[in-house]
Order: C-alpha cells, then structure tokens, then sequence
RNA sequence: GCGGGCGUGGCGGAACUGGGAGACGCGCCAGGUUUAGGUCCUGGUGGCUUAACAGCCGUGGGGGUUCGAGUCCCUCCGCCCGCACCA
C-alpha cells in the first residue's frame, strides 16, 4: 500500500487544474446559474506569506469551492495591494528599485500561493502599481475632481516625521503614526482631500442594511462617523472685568455646540479649547495663557498622560451672556479637555451632568445646579456629590422648561435660539474628509499639473497614464519626485506656459478602494466594464482581518458610492457579507536574560518543560501572542507546506477554532491533522479493491450495519453544509472526523452484503466531496482512486435524503423534576398518552418516584420526559 | 469614561429557537501490532464519594424565572476588543 504523498500529488493536482482552467471565471450569458464573488483582502507583497495569509485564504477557499459545488458560478480572484512605503525603504536599503523589488516579491508570493491549491481565477491577477490599473485609478481621480468629490485645500495635517508622510485622522493612533508609531507632528501644507462627508449620513444609514456583516464592525463604523444631534448656540461676550486678559481686546461672540441645549439652564462656565481662535488671540496679548496653551498642547499628544490627566482650565477674566437669563453671566475659560476638532472648539458646562464639566466645576468651585431630576427623586433635595446625572428625568430649575421631557427641552431649546437668533439645532459628525496627499514615490501619481496662471490643471485624459519616472533617488528625506526635473517640469496643459506635475501620489488605500470591482474586468480599457461589473458586484463574501473594520472598509464603501455618482458601478455597497477572521497565535518563548527565542530554538521535553534545544538551558513559557516578527513566534508556511502539504496546513487551519477567534498554532494540532490525511488515505486504499462501481445503482435493500452507516453520511452532509454556510468550519471539520471514524470502524462481510460495501462506497464518496473544499489535492487523487473520472472540483455538492435523516427508533431522556434518571427507546411521533406510560414505565423512573405522588408529566415529544413529583 | 464581546474538562472547543453538558481534536493513561523510535490499532479519560453497584456535585461567583437553564433576567467578579477628555 502506497503511503500517501501529498508533495507530488499537490503538485499534480496544482497542474490539473491549470490545465483545464477549472477556476476561471467567465459572465454567464444565460444567467442559468447564480453568480457568488467570493474575495479575500488582497495581501501586501511583503515577500513571504504568514501564517495570517494561510488561515484567510484557507477560509476563503472554502467558501469558493463550497459554493462552486452548490451550482454558483464562482469568482474568485487574487491581486497584490503593491504600492507602499516599505517598497522605497527597501530602495534605500539595499539599493534595488521598489518596482523590481515589488515584482520579485510577488513572484515569490504567487509560487507561495499556488502552493497552497487554491481555487483561484488567476487569468484576473493584477498588482495595483500595474502601470495599467493605477492609470484607471487616475481616470477615476479626475472623475471625483470634476464631481467636486476630490478637492484640494490648505489644512493642518499629521506629518509623520519618519515616514516622512501626512496621515489621515484615522491613521493617528494614540498621537502616533499607524505605520511608524512616531509621535505625530502638526504641519500646514495643501493637501488633496476626498469628501467623504458628503455620503456621511448614507455611509451610517446603510449599516443598517448590511445584516451579513459582523454587528462589531458597524458599530465601529457607525462610532467613527459619529454622528450626534444637538444644538449650536451663540453667547455674547462681556468683559473683561477681571483677571490677567483684563484690558484686551478679543471676540464679540463664543459659538458653543451642545448635544445638551436642554442643560442650558444648569451651565456655569464656557470653556474654550487651547487651540480656538480667540485662545489664539488672547495668548499673543498674555504670557500666562500662551504658557498655559503650550503646557496643554504639550499634554496634548501623549496617551497615558491625558488619560489621567486631570481637567485643568484658566479664567479669561471675560464673561458671557446666558442667553436665555439677562441677570446671569457665565466664566469664560480655556480648559485642556476640550477639543478643537469636534464641534465648535467651544462648550458650555453643565456640571450636574457631565463628568467632566462636573470635575472642573468642583475644582474652581463653580456653581453645581441639577436641572434635570430622575422621576422617583424629589426636586427639592434632589443634588449632586461628586457623579454627575446623566440619565433620564425631568427638567426643573428651568424657567420655561420646567416639567419637560429632555427631548422636548432640546427642541424648545433650540427652536426658541432660533427665533431670537443666537442659536439653532445641528446635526454634528466626527468624520473628516479623508486626506489622500501623500508624499511620496512609489503610489499612484495625481493626474493634475499647477499652473502660475491657471492654477490646478487635471492631466487631458488621452494623456493618461501619468506614470511614475524611473531614475529616481531615495537618498534624500521627503518625496523623490520633487527633486525629479524631466518628469517634474511639464508644460501646463491649458495655457502651455511651464508648468509642474502635482508630486503627491495618492494613499494605498485608493487602490485597495476599488480593486474589488478591477476584478470584475481587470483588462478592460476603462476603469470598469458596466456589464461584467453590474454581473459581479457586489462582493458576495469578503474575508480579512478586524483591523481592517474601519479604515479600509470605509473608505471602499465611500469610494464605491464616488464612482456610482460618476457612473463606474450601479451599486452602493461594495461588500454585501463580510466576515472577519481571528488572529494566528503561537506562544512565546524567552531565555533567563529576557531574549525571545524562535520556536526551532526550543524543545520540550518528555516532562513537559521547555528547555533550549542547544544548550538544554531553561526557558520561560509566555502566552501566546499574535504571530510576530519581534516575538520570534512566527512558524514560517512554506516550512510546515514543505513537510506536511498543503492540505494538512488548511486542514489544521480549520480546525478546533471558531474562525471569528484567534487561532493557537501548536506542533500537535498540525500533526493530528496531518495524521487525519494519512487515515483517510488509508480507508480508501483499504476498502478500494472490494468496493462496486462508481455509479451502481442503489440496492433495494440494506442491513442495519449499513443503514447506520448511511444515516451517519447524510446526517453528516447535513451537519456538515450548515457548518460551512454559518461559517463554523470547525464545526464542519468535527462531523467529518466523525464520519471518517465511522467509516474506519465500519466492517462488512463480502460474502453476503454487497448493499454493505454500496454503502461504503456512499459514505465515501460522500466524505471524499466534503473535504474537498478544505483538502483538495487529497480528495482530488482519492476521487480518481475511486473509478470517479472527472475533477472533485467540478462535482457537485451532495444531497442530504431526508428519509435518512430521521431515525424510526429513538431515544428519549427520561427526567424527574428535571434531572436525568433514565432513557427510553420508542418509535418516534407516539402519542403523548404512551410516550408518558414507558416513561413511568422506566425501571429507575419507578425506583426514583417510589412512594411520592406524581404531580405533573411533561412529555416533549421525541426528546425528552420530565416526571415532577 | 463610553460601546461591544467573552468566561464550559489538563488544553482548543461543541451544544440550532431553554430539553440527555462536554461532540470533534490535542494531551494523558492502559493494552496490542510492527519496529530502533514514530506511524498504526483497541479501550479509557470532568470532579468527589465508593471495594463495587451506585450516588452526589459540575458551564466564573451569588440570586431569580421555569417542569427543566451553559442558554433567559438581575447582580457581582475576571478577561479581551474597539473608541475616547466627542460636549
């Protein structure tokens, strides 16, 4: 008996499909079967695949085999997400073009994929620094610029002072850089921007509609839209009467924006941010409020520091009108915790409730007044201590508002700041326009030209591409197209007189915004082909990482609504299922000095310890972390494809763990799935010889030996599909163990049972189909072991008979007063009557009850019987 | 601080709408085959009590609803993720 050996099968299999172009996709002209465009994010071409890779695509591969098999027709392609810094360090590194250094590590990755056998339509694959795609991609830039969906202006941005690049809002974490993680500095400079904001409220509304995402995921999206409902309200200033600005001159009027105008009545201060324009004007005229701006604004970008930092704020010495109590004048302060970017950069205090207006209250001790009372507290003592009230009540203390609800209060509010002209209601979000300039080489260049005497010039579009130069340096800091003459100096397209290339390129994520729907057509000679797009899309399933749930997502849902305005596609959203993948974990492993240590520099020994492989020293066992570089923690894929195959490594990927939750590599988690290929194998090889016929026809009759057998296969297809369709492949993977132990164990005589070995054959087959999405290089070379002539690839999903899939004889669970006491085996569907008579009937049943009155019988039927007494 | 999620054997996990807790895998134990070893086969494996039969306990803790709770409700504890002085 051959052993089994996945290395020259997988390679076989590979080629087989390749061959006869099994996996590429084509329009069906006749619309007879239902398209399924299944994707998985595209990956960086760092070089090598992680392990990260191999889960996802392992996932991906599933679904597209699976739903192949279930009669859809299936797109399934693969790219590369290839413009990026990382490309121009290696440049300056090792002195290699990021082009060259791009394709040669998509090379290496493409053999690393096929390795893998997965079902891919690569006649579509396209990098996105393809000259050819990002040349469409400046097609579409041009197409926002003239929608007014593409701008440009002066603002502040984050510069990233070692990535030497601006980023988004969204790409500052904690102060830093996403990429870098440098502290993030501010700069003013013209940037490029796309107007998200214009599809805010759509881009939040239509979460509701996306039921096939993870709930997680909208709630971030929705979160970092932010949307919230108030009110602006204008307050006259007074002063200054006092204090160190006394004397100065400064705005006639502070714009606050409240989601509490029905609080107005509670306010005791207004607080303006460090970075406001009268903090501004009033810190050019006072060294005390200049140092105190520079003291919050150095507080202002360290994480920890802030989030204990206590509330801190300075009198101004002006005051403020209440716009509502002519007697009644509010402090005006700066205050470190109110922020510029969100609202007006102004707020009123309402202390009684706000956490934070209340901490800065008690500390200037300034006036606490409750205004609104929970329903069960008596207005007249209701106060507060040191917790503000934020929950629901009644208004009180509130002249016309007294009595109100807080929703009514915040229409009165509002529609009476209207009538008097101070003030209306306001709809705020926290989302800003997506700033999409970068300074750097290697992206997709911006089609435009500046023009002394025409200004900002788009690039004719029978001029596309604009490509990038060769010839460049990356010696030098910031961006090498600055310095590039010939490619920099062009004349103006309008006027002709000398002009200059805009030197920005744009943010990766464009690329990865639309690459989804460059599938569609990926050669065609527009940026997307109507039909094949309106085929397509939207994406049926998408699948990639959490960290993804806001930045990418929401730029590709934007992007696609963009180039729905400009006519490109006739849909909005891009991905109708999403699924996010859990991380792949591996523990960790450090020496007594505190080093990591690579897992081959390990061994454990028989009792269970960890001990350095060469030296035998001890080892410290930390908890398992995501696979990372500077953990040293990483098992390499091409290692474990190398000794294992390719299928063991999917396989392994697909057990044990939820797919949504992080994955634990072990050594004996890949080797108890590599031991599962080589016992399916074996059943095969095993039974081979004695097994009828494909396609004989079925027996008229079948012993019990075999229909348990039968029973157990279609129960298992059933298990086994709903496994895959809920996104439990773990689950799928246990039932297969299952009917692969059944069939292990499974014995027929020869002699008399020739239904027996049809019913081998069946569960088979059926076991052989089944694995196939998940190993199918194994499955392809048992299918062909089995007489079967074409590709597993191509068979179809098999059908659960209903007949077998319903046991006449069952077992029931006999309880009393709801423990488990007994079983019982009866047809199925008796009448309540019988089924509560052979429960009582039950030998411990009548132990148990022995003396006591049986007060109730509650009967399930055909699960379970509860006897009370 | 706000929002979301999770907590089940030695480990990863299963249990669709409340109905036999622990499927399946790993690990471990015992036995067998072959062998130098692994592979492979058979059986066992939540805890406690017991010689055994059997019984009791058991899904983070406590309480509740129910004939019946891993599942629903309240409360407390712990862990993870996201956002964050968001007015």
């Amino acid at each position: 008996m051959a052993r089994y050996n996945a290395k020259t099968t997988e390679a076989k299999w590979q080629a087989a499909w390749a061959e006869a172009r099994t996996f590429e996709a084509a329009v069906d002209p006749d619309r007879c079967k239902p398209k399924y465009y299944v994707l998985e994010m595209f990956p960086y071409p760092s070089g090598r695949i992680h392990m990260g890779h191999v889960r996802n695509y392992a996932m991906g591969d599933v679904v597209a085999r699976y739903k192949r098999a279930k009669g859809f027709n299936v797109l399934h392609p693969m790219g590369w997400d290839a413009f990026g810094l990382p490309a121009e360090n290696a440049a300056l590194e090792n002195k290699i073009h990021p082009a060259k250094w791009t394709y040669e590590n998509i090379d290496n990755m493409r053999g690393q994929l096929q390795s893998m056998g997965l079902s891919l339509d690569w006649s579509r694959e396209f990098a996105t620094c393809d000259v050819d795609y990002y040349r469409q991609q400046q097609k579409l830039f041009l197409d926002l610029l003239q929608n007014d969906l593409a701008y440009r202006r002066e603002s502040w941005v984050n510069w990233d002072p070692v990535d030497q690049t601006v980023l988004a809002n969204e790409q500052v974490i904690d102060g830093c850089g996403w990429r870098s993680g440098a502290p993030v500095e501010r700069r003013q400079l013209s940037q490029w921007f796309f107007r998200i904001t214009a599809f805010q409220d759509e881009l939040l509304n239509a979460l509701g509609d996306l039921d096939r995402w993870p709930e997680k995921v909208r709630l971030m999206q929705a979160n970092w839209i932010g949307r919230s409902e108030g009110a602006r309200l204008r307050f006259t200033v007074k002063g200054p009467t006092m204090g160190p600005t006394k004397g100065s001159a400064a705005h006639d009027e502070i714009e606050v924006f409240t989601t509490r105008p029905d609080t107005i009545f509670g306010a005791s201060f207004l607080a303006l941010s460090p970075d406001h324009p009268m903090t501004a004007k009033l810190a050019a005229g006072n060294p005390d409020i200049a140092a105190f701006v520079a003291e919050c604004r150095r507080l202002g970008t360290s994480e920890e520091v802030i989030e204990k930092a206590e509330k801190r704020g300075l009198d101004t010495g002006f005051r403020a009108a209440h716009p509502f109590l002519a007697d009644v004048e509010l402090p005006i302060y700066i205050a470190n915790f109110v922020l510029i970017d969100y609202g007006t950069g102004a707020i009123f205090g309402c202390p009684a409730h706000d956490q934070r207006d209340l901490d800065f209250a008690r500390k200037y001790d300034l006036n606490v007044l409750p205004v609104v009372i929970p329903k069960d507290a008596d207005p007249v003592d209701f106060s507060i201590d040191s917790e503000a009230y934020v929950g629901p009540g009644q208004l009180a203390n509130s002249h016309f508002l007294d009595g109100m609800s807080i929703e009514d209060a915040k229409a009165e509010v509002a529609s009476r700041a209207e009538t008097g002209n101070f003030g209306t209601g306001q709809v705020m979000y926290r989302l800003r326009d997506w700033g999409v300039s970068r300074q750097r080489y290697w992206g997709c260049p911006i089609p435009v030209v500046h023009c002394d005497d025409c200004g900002v010039v788009p690039v004719a579009e029978a001029d596309l591409p604009v490509t990038l130069p060769d010839g460049v340096t990356f010696e030098r800091p910031g961006n090498p197209l600055d310095d590039h003459a010939t490619w920099r100096d062009v004349p103006c397209p309008s006027c002709g007189k000398p002009g200059r290339r805009e030197t920005d390129t744009l943010d990766t994520f464009v690329d990865s915004a639309w690459y989804f729907a460059r599938f569609c057509s990926p050669r065609a000679g527009q940026p997307l082909d109507r039909d094949a797009v309106d085929y397509w899309m939207p994406v049926d399933q998408y699948i990639g990482g959490v960290e993804h749930a806001i930045l990418h997502l929401l730029y590709a849902r934007f992007f696609t609504r963009a180039i729905e305005t400009c006519g490109h596609v006739g849909v909005s959203e891009p991905f109708s299922g999403l699924f996010t993948q859990g991380m792949v974990c591996h523990e960790t492993y450090r020496d007594d000095a505190g080093t990591w240590l690579e897992p081959t520099e390990v061994d454990r020994r028989d009792d269970g310890n960890f001990v350095r492989a060469n030296n035998g020293a001890s080892i410290k066992v930390g908890r398992s972390e995501k696979m990372s570089k500077s953990r040293k923690n990483v098992i390499d894929p091409e290692d474990i494809i190398e000794r294992y195959g390719a299928d063991t490594a999917r396989w392994f990927m697909l057990s044990d763990s939820p797919p949504e939750r992080d994955l634990e590599w072990t050594d004996g988690g890949i080797e108890g799935a590599w031991r599962f290929t080589g016992r399916i194998w074996r059943i095969i090889e095993e039974s081979i010889d004695r097994l009828p016929a494909p396609g004989t026809a079925v027996p008229g009759r079948f012993d019990d030996n075999a229909l348990v057998l039968r029973r157990l296969t279609h129960q298992a297809i059933g298990a086994v599909t709903d496994g895959i369709e809920r996104f439990q492949f773990n689950v799928s993977v246990a039932r297969l163990y299952q009917l692969a132990n059944a069939l292990g164990s499974y014995k027929v005589d020869d002699d008399t049972d020739q239904a027996g070995r049809w019913a081998q054959r069946e569960a088979i087959e059926t076991l052989v189909v089944m694995i196939s999405p998940m190993m199918p290089h194994l499955a392809e070379e048992a299918w062909q072991t089995l007489g079967q002539t074409g590709l597993v690839a191509d068979a179809p999903w098999p059908v659960a008979s209903p007949e077998l899939l319903v046991e006449d004889t069952i077992t029931i669970a006999v309880q009393m007063n709801g423990k488990m006491r007994g079983t019982l085996e009866i047809a199925r569907d008796q009448p309540e009557d019988e089924v509560r008579a052979a429960a009582l009937a039950v030998d411990k049943i009548k132990q148990a009850i022995g003396d006591k009155e049986v007060r109730r019988v509650i009967v399930v039927p055909n699960r379970i019987v509860n006897v009370v007494v």
